[in-house]
DNA sequence: TAATTAATGCGAATCATTTGCAATTGATTG
DNA sequence: CAATCAATTGCAAATGATTCGCATTAATTA
C-alpha cells in the first residue's frame, strides 16, 4: 500500500504553493534533501492520485501543476508564458462532434503571442 | 539557402503516405540509408517549412505529421489508437474566451476510449 | 521486537534528441 | 570546366529527461 509520505507532501505542497506548472528539475531544485529519482517517482505517484496534473505543453520535458479545477493552457510562443484559463468542455465536446468514442479529458492548447509587453 | 532535397523529399513521402502520426524512430526505420539524425534535422526541417506537423501527444516522444488540413486528435488509453477529426476553430475559440492573446494555433486534445473492440 | 512491505538514495542505464566535425554533395561563378 | 562557397549528410559523441536495479532506511504489522 502506498502513501503519501512527507516527501511526497512536501513535493505536493510545493505545486500547491506555485503559480505555474513546474518541470521535475524545477520540483528539484526548490525541495531541499529529495532526490531526483525520488521527485519523479513522488511526481508519478501524486499524478496517479490525480492530486496533480502532468501537463506535455509542446516540449518533451512534462511540467506537472497542482490539481484544482480542470482547465486549458495557452502558451506564449515568444515568452513562454503559461496562461491557464476555463471553457464549458460540454459545449466544446458538442462542437468537436467525436463519435464512437468515450470522452475521458479534453485539452485544450493554445499557442500564440500574449500581451507581455505592456 | 536550404532546399527540399531528395532525402527530405523521400522522408516527407513517407509521412504522406502514413495514415498515422509517426514518430523520428518510425521514419528512420521506413527510409533506408538515412542517418537518425538526418532524419531528425529533416523533420524540423519540414516542421519549419509547415509542410508537416510535429505533434506531442502526451508522451515525451515527438511524433510527426504530414500537413493537411488543421484538425484534432484523441487518443486511445486503452490501445493507443489515434484518431482525427476537425472542428469549428472559431466557435471553440469564442467559448473559450482568450482575451489578451493573439491565438495562432489551436489544438485539442482528447483522451479516452474508442470502441476499438467492435 | 522480529518480520514484512514500502520508500528512498545513489549510480548506472535508457530513450529521445541534439551537436561538433569532417566528408560529401550541390550550386555558383570566374 | 575548374575553383569556390554554402548547405547537407553521416558518424560518433554529448546532452537532457526519465527510468531502473539494488542496497539501505523508514514505516507498519504480526
Amino acid at each position: 500500500m502506498s502513501k503519501l509520505t512527507k516527501k511526497r507532501q512536501a513535493i505536493l505542497d510545493i505545486l500547491k504553493a506555485s503559480h505555474d506548472a513546474m518541470s521535475a528539475a524545477e520540483v528539484h531544485a526548490a525541495v531541499s534533501d529529495i532526490d531526483l529519482a525520488t521527485v519523479y517517482r513522488s511526481l508519478e505517484y501524486l499524478t496517479n492520485e490525480k492530486l496533480i496534473r502532468r501537463l506535455q505543453l509542446g516540449t518533451q520535458e512534462a511540467r506537472y501543476e497542482f490539481q484544482t479545477e480542470p482547465h486549458h493552457h495557452a502558451i506564449c510562443t515568444e515568452c513562454d508564458r503559461v496562461i491557464h484559463f476555463t471553457a464549458p468542455d460540454e459545449k466544446i465536446k458538442e462542437l468537436l462532434g467525436v463519435k464512437d468514442f468515450a470522452v475521458d479529458e479534453l485539452e485544450v492548447t493554445v499557442r500564440g503571442i500574449c500581451n507581455h509587453d505592456k
